[in-house]
DNA sequence: GGGCTGCATGATAAC
DNA sequence: TTATCATGCAGCCCT
């Protein structure tokens, strides 16, 4: 320790009688003071005996006693007051009282309290909880731009405070001080002296405060891993207008609400998994994490951990384990936009040791480390090996990263994939399975959609394959990025367009108008809140109304159409019509008639749903699966599960597919040799010659171009088609395609002249079509053509799909299409047609 | 000879 | 086309 140095800037003593604990870093460490700077710290005078005279004094709204805010040494010294302003911590307790206590946010990025004004509640106003009171502060806490989400631990309510943001994670919820005395089952840092650890532990013993985004303005989220030291990043700033897109980083799914059973659906919602964007923070803005890395959470966690303390869990990001992360080499690979963004900078490859506690509480020391790799990092942990066999963790499990505030200890916690329970939850049915791959499944979230979600049953038997075919297919491949299921991008649509219908604006935000392009705009500053949820009915005489449940008496009312409710409404509040604006008022129709009147409200709403799914899985290339395959005889169910089968090589394709891609043998093994004669290689070798070809003939025409336009006027513009083809040739093209389409399948089935119709061999067609015809082809293809005008639309010879016993055909599509998506030129996709071989045959690849 | 380290390569997704 | 990342592998070190 002979290098030890005070960390008061103003001091930076070398020596000293006792070095002290002073703040805590986020690495879970804690600042090193000497006596003089300890003892201050200890006494909650560091502030005031070296800050004097800097910025960011202000005083407790009660007791008037100044408070450094924004200083990291006094950042746990403090609350904000919802109405705005600071608060000490004492005058927080003590009017804490029967109140909710407001999210904490034991940041300086905001020094002034205008999150808190936002976002919290007036401490010491609303000591009475009543139902009302929750349900306002729930619109409130929706409305806080930072998504905050917060349990009380030992009210009754809290299921009721579930349903619109508690979280979870495989982490325990515990702050830094505390982690070592309860869950973790052993101290860890023994945290800064009697007096500050007291203060902290004040902090954490009335509720349970759960934060599963980080709370915009905190220093600890607003910023990335400190990593030990200082070096100013705690100066680091987010902006304010981050916390509009922050607030939509947590993707809650909202419940589908029933028009019936509100509490119902609010029990329902506490088994709600949650994607949570992990906080936009981090150096140099790389922290636009791919969605593979969000930390998928669920409420089930924080019901386990819903302990007797406090802390705000920042998940940072998870990721599934490969194969070589879990192999014996114990280096895990770490995404680097995480790696840079939540793990302190290093500048020289051997990196730094980094201390991360599992969710046992046992701390390990990895090797944070990088090596340079195509003029680029790749981060690894190293030394991960006994922390993984300790986990039990093998390849496809999930790791997750997260941060507990006050302290920014970072902690791993993770997720079994086999069977999609969590370590610390064993009981906790199906929770995401963790990989990106879209085959998360989220359990429970039947029980919220009672109105057409899927149902438990759904759930469950589609989970089982799904963990083995994550596991088949996830391991030591990228495929895992992304895939959704259908079913899951279908309920995630409907998500988001039920959540746009219950948005409101925030009951005191004045829009600013604004015109983009002759179109009028709301701007608001507030972030919207969710209003109540009602039901939306036809006359027979076409006139559209909106019934709307009393919160109270539960009966229902007819609204007009156009009225925006807020979440809480009553008969009361039913200035439309003031026959009923009470709940001691009977019902208007009887209850039958409600029933018939919502069963025809929600059909359309089903059928539209029906109707979203057929457009979502009709559109793009998927659709020309869905039509290809659909008239293949492959089942619905079979579509509804794109990634089954889905080769190595090309998600989208299924075994069989005989693309170039799909064809190719795996990598490092069996490389073509450059004089291989396979049809790969011969399908290789045209596609670049034609290529090459055009290339000169686009050189030659662009310096002919060129040298015409010098001696006289440019040539009118012709079309984008290059090469021979001219505007005259594309009408042909067109005329010839439209009739080619039209066609009967007879007249198609008896030739492959066809085909050569649109070969090198009419010189016409082949690699110098406009790239947009593809475009225009296909969407015929989605138009519910047949399956020979697919055929021709893929310009296959029906030999070929003969031979492929016409399976794949989709897959000829797709994997044009996907050889477009891969960066091929989109001309390409007809280079096939134009290597077609005289005979019909030619680049069956 | 086995294990470890560091880099290179190739597949894939993102841009 | 580029960036990222999973993994292969050569070379070195240790036993």
């Amino acid at each position: 320790m002979g290098s030890m140095i005070c960390m008061n800037e103003l001091c930076r003593a070398t020596t000293s009688v006792e070095w002290k604990k002073g703040w805590g870093f986020k690495s879970g460490g804690f600042a090193k003071l000497c006596y003089n700077c300890g003892s201050a710290f200890e006494n909650l005078v560091f502030c005031e005996t070296f800050h004097p005279d800097e910025s960011g004094w202000r005083e407790c709204r009660t007791c008037r006693k100044p408070i450094h805010c924004g200083c990291i040494a006094s950042k746990y010294l403090y609350e904000y007051l919802d109405y705005g302003g600071v608060t000490c911590i004492k005058c927080a307790r003590h009017l804490d009282g029967h109140s909710i206590r407001p999210i904490q946010i034991p940041g300086d990025d905001f020094p002034n309290g205008t999150l808190g004004s936002k976002s919290a509640q007036p401490l010491g106003i609303e000591n009475k909880i009543d139902e009302n009171d929750f349900e306002r502060r729930k619109l409130m806490q929706t409305n806080e731009p930072g998504q905050l989400f917060q349990t009380q631990r030992n009210d009754k309510k809290q299921d009721t405070m579930l349903p619109i943001g508690n979280v979870g994670t495989c982490f325990s919820n515990l702050n830094q001080q505390n982690i070592g005395a309860s869950l973790f089952g052993k101290p860890d840092n023994e945290g800064p002296s009697q007096g500050v650890k007291d203060m902290y532990e004040s902090i954490n013993q009335p509720s349970l405060n759960f934060c599963l985004s980080t709370p915009i303005g905190t220093s600890s989220s607003g910023q990335p891993f400190l990593g030990g030291d200082v070096e100013g990043r705690e100066q680091s700033k987010t902006s304010p207008f981050q916390q509009g897109q922050r607030a939509r980083h947590i993707l809650p799914k909202p419940p589908k609400p029933s028009p019936t059973s509100g509490s119902e659906s609010v029990k329902g919602m506490a088994s709600q998994a949650r994607i949570a964007r992990p906080p936009a923070e981090g150096r140099g803005g790389r922290s636009q994490l791919l969605p593979r890395y969000w930390p998928r959470i669920t409420d089930q966690e924080l019901e386990k951990l819903a302990g007797d303390l406090k802390s705000t869990i920042v998940p940072l990001f998870e990721k599934v384990l490969s194969a070589s992360d879990a192999g014996r080499i114990g280096r895990l690979v770490l995404p680097k936009a995480c790696a840079e963004a939540y793990f302190p900078p290093i500048n020289q490859s051997e990196g730094l040791p980094i201390r991360i506690q599992d969710i046992k509480g046992k701390e390990w020391t990895f090797q944070f480390r990088f090596w340079p790799n195509n003029n680029s990092r790749m981060y690894v942990l190293e030394g991960v090996t006994p922390c993984i066999q300790n986990m039990q963790l093998q390849a496809g499990d999930t790791v997750i990263f997260s941060r507990i505030d006050p302290g920014g200890k970072l902690v791993m916690g993770f997720r079994k994939a086999t069977n999609n329970v969590d370590m610390q939850d064993p009981q906790t049915p199906n929770l995401p399975s963790g990989n990106g791959s879209g085959e998360t499944s989220f359990s429970g979230m039947a029980d919220n959609f009672p109105n057409g979600g899927r149902t438990s049953d759904d759930t469950v038997n589609r989970q089982v394959p799904m963990s083995e075919k994550k596991k088949a297919r996830n391991i030591g491949s990228k495929n895992k990025r992304l895939l959704m299921h259908a079913d899951d991008a279908m309920e995630l649509r409907i998500t988001w367009e039920e959540i746009q219908e219950l948005l409101r604006p925030s009951p005191t935000a004045k829009p600013n108008i604004v015109v983009v392009e002759d179109c009028e705009f709301e701007e608001y500053e507030e972030a919207p809140v969710f209003g109540k949820r009602t039901i939306f009915t036809a006359r027979s005489s076409g006139d559209q109304e909106q019934w709307a449940q009393c919160d109270c008496c539960a009966k229902w009312r007819r609204l007009p159409f156009h009225v925006l409710l807020p979440a809480k409404w009553t008969c009361s509040d039913n200035i439309w019509d003031s026959r009923r604006c009470s709940c001691a008022i009977p019902d208007e129709i009887s209850p039958r008639e409600l029933e018939a009147l919502f069963r025809v409200g929600k059909d359309p709403k089903r059928r539209k749903l029906v109707d979203n799914n057929e457009d979502l899985e009709s559109s793009g290339l998927d659709a020309l699966a869905t039509v290809a395959a659909s008239d293949m005889g492959d089942s619905i169910g079979d579509m509804g599960e794109p990634s089954v089968g889905a080769t190595t090589k090309h998600p989208r394709h299924r075994p069989g597919c005989s693309c170039i891609v799909c064809i190719q043998p795996p990598s490092g093994k069996g490389k073509h040799h450059p004089t291989c004669k396979c049809n790969v290689c011969l399908t290789v070798k045209r596609r670049f010659k034609t290529l090459m070809l055009r290339k000169k003939k686009k050189q030659s025409e662009r310096e002919a171009e060129l040298a015409q336009a010098k001696d006289q006027v440019p040539p009118k513009d012709e079309p984008e088609i290059d090469g021979m083809t001219s505007g005259i040739e594309l009408l042909q093209m067109n005329h010839s395609e439209n009739e080619h389409m039209n066609h009967s399948d007879n007249e198609r089935n008896s030739n492959g002249d066809q085909v050569e119709e649109f070969g090198p061999g009419k010189g016409q067609l082949d690699l110098n079509c406009h790239p947009n015809r593809d475009d225009d082809m296909l969407a015929e293809a989605t138009a519910g053509m047949s399956m020979t005008s697919l055929v021709n639309a893929t310009n296959l010879p029906l030999e070929y799909l003969t031979q492929n016993r016409l399976e794949s055909l989709g897959n000829s599509l797709l994997s044009q299409a996907a050889s477009e998506s891969e960066g091929h030129h989109p001309d390409n996709g007809f280079v096939k047609t134009a290597d077609v071989e005289p005979g019909g045959k030619g680049a069956e690849a």
